[in-house]
DNA sequence: CGGCATCCGTGACGATACTG
DNA sequence: CAGTATCGTCACGGATGCCG
């Protein structure tokens, strides 16, 4: 539990900062956007965090209502964090940041770790349309909510039903598309996406 | 000089919170969208921020290519921050956090520091239009630059030149609209704010 | 005097170990 | 599995000193 350490000043954007400036919460909340998530599972893919620092993070988030923790019904009875739809109110910041650091992620280092659903946001700003998309890359399947305002805006695994749009592409192009190389109608024009469904987002890629 | 601690994810978002995460970074950002700033200027203007802590984030941001160090020609030779045009392109982050930040503000705490042109980054949000504003406070007088990307985006004192438009108001109003409790088309309305000038940003306010 | 560099006390962070 | 406890390290904030 931090003792809050305030800016203090009389400014939106150093209030902003006063929650979510910390280390490591923004990049929780890009996880908890992915939908309810475990301890476990967020000490997972937020590789360098540290157990105490997570647990002080989601405290600090659950204190200033941007998270709640939830115990699942049995069976499976665990606790699971998940934002509220203030905390859910972050996914524009969070694509600002995203658009702006596209032109520093360039090439992958060998010291960086990589989570398919990490290219849930660009991907997710990139399309047009409503529906359920389901992505597949060898890395991993997750899944789109695109112009859903609430709820979890994304999430790991496959679609939870029958999704509107399909798209199948490998990292690299996956990659270079979130550096904004290469727009997505041109991946798709060049078969290196593979579109398949027809809500849609999936019209406006074929389009 | 910071050995630069990354988080060492192959994700837009962290990239940038590897340049701009760090504390106070995006604060001195706010600082210089209002233009070439000497050290001590941002030192007034940015309370609790030590002069190690100042110097060092401006030396990252020289490294980074979001600012640069320049000398003024004399008379008055001293040194200058500025933000590079990569830096300036942060200010849909300061925005977005902003936008988000409202709902935080509330009214002013006996601790919270404020300077005049903080209320700049709402403003501009809320004006349509193009062209030179400049904005009257009891507590300070500052411009904007409305509709402009390049160059700053706003700046102290007086616009420099002849204004499109001239908006007086007081600051318990502009804290209002800064908080998003009244709309700054409903305190013309109301006569809170006083607007001359007939440029596109005068006209739209008053339609 | 503006622009830092240095020193120092405190607290935040990161790694590992351990517990209900 | 979901954290808490411990500990060394480093970043931060405040004060002071130096140097043009």
């Amino acid at each position: 539990m931090s003792p809050r350490r305030s800016y203090d000043q009389y400014c939106s954007a150093a209030r902003a900062l006063d929650l979510v400036g910390d280390r490591w919460t923004l990049l929780i909340v890009r996880e908890l956007l992915a939908g309810p998530r475990r301890y476990t599972d967020l000490h997972a893919d937020l590789p360098g965090v540290s157990t105490d620092v997570l647990a002080s993070r989601l405290k600090d988030m659950e204190r200033d209502g941007l998270a709640t923790r939830r115990r699942l019904p049995p069976p499976g009875a665990a606790y699971v964090y998940e934002l509220t739809s203030r905390g859910r109110e972050l996914l524009p910041v969070l694509q600002a940041l995203g658009t702006w650091g596209q032109a520093e992620l360039g090439e992958r280092r060998p010291t960086d770790a990589v989570r398919a659903h990490w290219f849930a946001l660009p991907l997710l700003r990139l399309l047009d349309g409503d529906g359920l998309v389901e992505v597949r890359l060898e890395e991993g399947v997750f899944h789109l909510h695109v112009g859903d305002r609430e709820g979890p805006v994304y999430g790991d695994g496959p679609a939870p039903g029958e999704p509107d749009a399909r798209l199948t592409l490998d990292s690299g192009t996956c990659a270079a598309v979130s550096r904004g190389e290469t727009s997505l109608a041109q991946a798709v024009r060049d078969g290196r996406v593979e579109v398949s469904g027809d809500g849609t987002v999936a019209k406006a890629l074929r389009a």
